[in-house]
DNA sequence: AGTGTGAACTAGAGCGCTTCAGAACGTCCA
DNA sequence: TGGACGTTCTGAAGCGCTCTAGTTCACACT
């Protein structure tokens, strides 16, 4: 069972009969020795099954690990089921790739965001923190390893990036449509404002210390309009299923709201179906609104009005604050991606 | 600008007065020193903004990485329109995570599966490969590299572990029912048979030269039931919209088939939509069939009648063989998970 | 006093690579 | 003919850590 050992560069170096470095420059710096030798050297390397250099002895020299973290604040499954989490994933892994780096994924675990120990463990040397509550034990981790930083969606931390969408004011902009067509009753659908997998109505005291920017920010872009005693209903997760029962919820209040406020198309989706579920109407009997507009929405059924965030664009504008960070570069400006409303049939007058 | 350079073991152990191994140990073996230094150590450490091992440098002298590395077939986005992905990759993360280890995800490219040269730079010392090509680059790429692998739903290996579902079984046992309730005619509606990003009918060569295994299997369970003329329908992803499209293309041919077989559960929530679309009745018209049983397919409308496999399971246990070949354990024989038919109401025997 | 023992700590050799300051050897032009 | 210059390749010093094989020391036992 002795296996033999792994090739290295000196493996290769001596079999060829150059040094170390020449090696390592047929690899990383092509224009530093004749085309003819570089060939004879990769070729010797093949006929070693040496791949190229150790990843990791790599890192260790250069003191960078071409790998980008991303802190998750929930499961993946979870994340998952949400589109808009995928699609701002891709577009940041996409970036990311295309540059040679490669993407390290904490998932988020019971309390909001990866465990501190996975964070300080992670071999790579800036992360991008999405959906963690304010407060996560994450976030410090990798604050006091100094790795750089660019949050998404979430409060400034000094020297940190950040890319950030209005969310106040996308809420807002659905609400004041709504109220301007003439609701006045109206019900809101949101997502988790504190890791705790609660699912309810949603009380003052629990409205007042929410955790989540984003959750913080559409739930008070709403209510702002609306009233702050508009009955809220929080769901653990942006899923389909969660949302269809609050809305179910909501619906059954009398005078029954006309219209329903979700912090996500996901949420939204449930909400199309628990009125359907009550043998009502979209648009008819209640006007139903999302955010986010995932490509699914303009398939739903009706079609769903909600509010557009340039979802791939935050991503690929992560990857890319990411990466030059990674390059020594400051962390500048946050930058703030517009929103904007996109009507389409799951909104109208009310009766 | 001149930042102060990042303490390492050797800035610690010079303030507190031992030696760098003693600082190493107060990490990684408190055992061998005494409860009082390893305190006096760890304070000091804390005050010095020292946030512990280098994780980079520590791979290297130990030679693992705490890392395992996901290969993916295609893009995040497309990857997790799939739930069954989600919870698959959802099950391997937790586990992984578990035991302190990270994942690199590996995302697809255009031509199936990551690009070599990432998987040549990863920072893991196993991967999991999962819905790639049967001769994808990135296979090779791992296997030169020498990483113990483990694949799901993919073709053995030498010297690989894997776990598996029996497809081919899982696919018969839908069309079978669907056979002995009297249908003849079907039509099929399955995701990529060639990472080429074709949609539309499949050609004979085509479902001859299918690159997928999964595809391969699922298709000829349900083709060996219904007979080898039967019309089938390639998407290029498993999504919602293009199960869509594709159930109205077979649903429009006349005869009309009596019953759709779809290879995944998502390609049917299209297919269930499609039906509606033509202003036919599932299943009255039409029965649909799908794959995998993901949550969604209980509340989907109507219910939808699908092959179960253990998603979650899978994931985990993909999990735990890669640990296990992390710690020099053996291959060993493939995992078989069970699969079984669920019958819900998008199937009834054809009127 | 001599010996054995276990606990607490250390020295130093790597892990596999990059990189910088040269060395060696032309070539070219004055 | 000689020196300035370019190209090609080398030597050796790290990168920050782990780990084996010690050394030291206090204490107990005879």
């Amino acid at each position: 069972m002795d296996r033999p050992r792994k090739p290295t560069l000196d493996t290769v170096a001596g079999a060829v009969g150059v040094s170390r470095a020449t090696v390592s420059n047929a690899y990383n710096r092509p224009d530093q020795l004749s085309a003819a030798l570089r060939e004879r050297i990769l070729e010797t390397a093949a006929s070693l099954g040496y791949a190229g250099p150790d990843p990791v002895a790599r890192s260790l020299a250069t003191r960078h690990s071409a790998a980008v973290g991303f802190m998750l604040g929930q499961g993946l499954s979870a994340s998952f089921a949400d589109a808009a989490l995928s699609i701002v994933l891709d577009g940041l892994a996409s970036t990311v790739d295309g540059h040679d780096h490669c993407l390290v994924l904490m998932p988020g675990k019971d309390k909001g965001g990866p465990r501190p120990e996975t964070v300080a463990r992670a071999q790579a040397d800036v992360v991008v923190a999405y959906s963690l509550p304010d407060d996560a034990p994450a976030l410090t981790a990798a604050r006091t390893r100094g790795l750089p930083m660019v949050v998404i969606d979430q409060p400034v931390l000094p020297d940190t990036a950040r890319v950030e969408v209005d969310d106040f004011g996308g809420a807002r902009l659905a609400a004041s449509s709504l109220w301007a067509s003439g609701h006045r009753r109206f019900g809101v659908v949101t997502f988790a404002l504190h890791p705790d997998g609660h699912n309810g109505p949603v009380t003052t005291a629990r409205l007042a210390s929410t955790s989540f920017r984003v959750t913080r920010d559409r739930l008070h872009g709403y209510l702002d309009v609306t009233g702050t005693d508009t009955p809220v209903w929080e769901c653990a997760r942006s899923s389909r299923e969660l949302g269809r029962a609050g809305a179910r919820a909501l619906l059954s209040a009398s005078p029954r709201p006309t219209a329903l406020l979700c912090a996500s198309d996901e949420l939204a989706f449930g909400a199309l179906q628990a009125v359907r579920d009550l043998g009502l109407r979209v648009p008819t009997d209640v006007s139903v609104i999302g955010f986010d507009d995932v490509p699914a929405a303009e398939h739903a059924d009706p079609p769903l009005t909600t509010v557009r965030q340039p979802l791939a664009e935050k991503g690929r504008h992560a990857g890319e604050l990411a990466l030059r960070l990674l390059d020594g570069g400051r962390p500048g400006e946050p930058t703030r991606l517009p929103v904007s409303l996109v009507s389409r049939d799951s909104t109208a007058p009310p009766k």
